[in-house]
DNA sequence: CGACGACTTGACGTGTTTCAAACGAGGTGG
DNA sequence: CCACCTCGTTTGAAACACGTCAAGTCGTCG
């Protein structure tokens, strides 16, 4: 993991992530931790790396993938800013992490994590949540992979990705077709198909590739099943 | 969740789960949890259903699954005898649970768990490397529902089993082909033609349904990809 | 302007689903 | 003990959704 020679200030401002109360843990990590900035593809973490660390995204998008030895990916999640990843059962990391698009993101070694929250409860009730809600998102995720259709997933996803920003009406994917197909277990064809298709169907409008408008949500809700 | 009607002695022999060290959060469990015994296909919790218990397997194996409107399921997991389950980011489970098997499970209080995590840093250990565990193992379960072909899903279901049930040549599944199909995302003929495909190439022996012998592990591995 | 990367569109092939029927084991009742 | 049912599983034939291969378009950057 060479980017960790971009390292920065250990200061960064603390945005709300989980729940309705303050995130101990974003709040911990960005005073604790040191700050990087990515560019666009780089490599935060490769699979089987020691995991010394849990990152916060500040700003940006982080993809979390693993690739078979035929070159098929598969995108476990996409992270975006006030999201913590990182976690493992092990000393390795069982996926790699990359950055989507240019992004800010917050580190702090595992061990004084784990120090800081032996001695302050709700830091590790905080730590809790963000692992579970981690483990939610990829319960739902699971799902979504099933037998659905590729509208079902594309549709499925988009409301997903407004509700992440902030749930406005218009979204700005951070992510290639192929970085979506890859997420949704489809080829970028279908899932370019099935935006056209939506698009003609007055569902959404494409204004640039990765402007997406939801024109009727109603009709998304419907067809994400 | 009424099958807390038969909840019996608050006390379970302890079999150790994960990693090297003692299974603290299993022991723990066992000691102070109430165990219950289940049979097929009785529900531990159903989805919308509050979150007031982590559940350990003791016998038997439990499935975790969503069903959408239209009856399809997904089944997010398969949980054998010393795993734990019930972790949740909220208040509300978000997958119901059931018995696969006849089976029995012992369940503590989430507040009482958390109470004693906090005084004693090893069962809080214990329980983050579980709760990290079921992590990853959903991140490979997403995996496995990516774009593969059903040769490749059922050769790493079999694998996996094996893996799980002690890596014997010869397993015996729990779970009808409907639950292999809901977890791998395919259909049970496809399962079905599946195995038997796999029979015909030698890889394994069908002696009866839920009795498979892995006649060449090394076909599996290669077909598993 | 030209070249490159990202995305879209088209025609075709195929793996998996769908629909349907047959099979087998286990259980019950005559 | 055999006939008969049921449930889970296997097998078959046909339809279809998605993948594959290939070409074309669009926007961006040098």
């Amino acid at each position: 993991m060479n980017a960790f020679a971009r390292i920065e200030t250990p200061y960064t401002p603390v945005t709300p992530a989980i729940g309705r109360g303050a995130d101990r843990l974003g709040e911990t990590i960005g005073l604790a931790g040191a700050r990087m900035r990515l560019e666009r593809n780089a490599e935060i973490y490769g699979e089987g790396d020691a995991a010394e660390f849990v990152y916060r995204v500040v700003s940006g998008a982080v993809r979390i993938s693993r690739v078979l030895i035929d070159g098929r990916r598969q995108i476990g999640a996409f992270h975006l800013a006030g999201d913590v990843f990182g976690f493992e059962p092990g000393e390795e990391h069982r996926f790699s992490a990359e950055a989507v698009s240019d992004c800010e993101i917050v580190l702090i070694g595992r061990p004084a994590l784990l120090a800081l929250a032996a001695r302050d409860g709700e830091l590790a009730r905080s730590l809790w949540e963000h692992a579970t809600a981690d483990l939610a998102r990829a319960h739902d995720h699971m799902v979504l992979l099933g037998r659905r259709s590729a509208t079902e997933k594309v549709a499925t996803f988009l409301l997903d990705m407004a509700a992440r920003e902030g749930s406005r009406d218009r979204i700005e994917l951070p992510m290639s077709r192929y970085d979506i197909a890859d997420y949704l277990g489809l080829t970028i064809e279908t899932v370019s198909r099935t935006l056209t298709q939506l698009e003609s169907r007055r569902a959404i409008e494409l204004t640039e590739a990765r402007r997406i408008a939801l024109r009727d949500r109603g009709a998304l809700d419907r067809l994400a099943a």
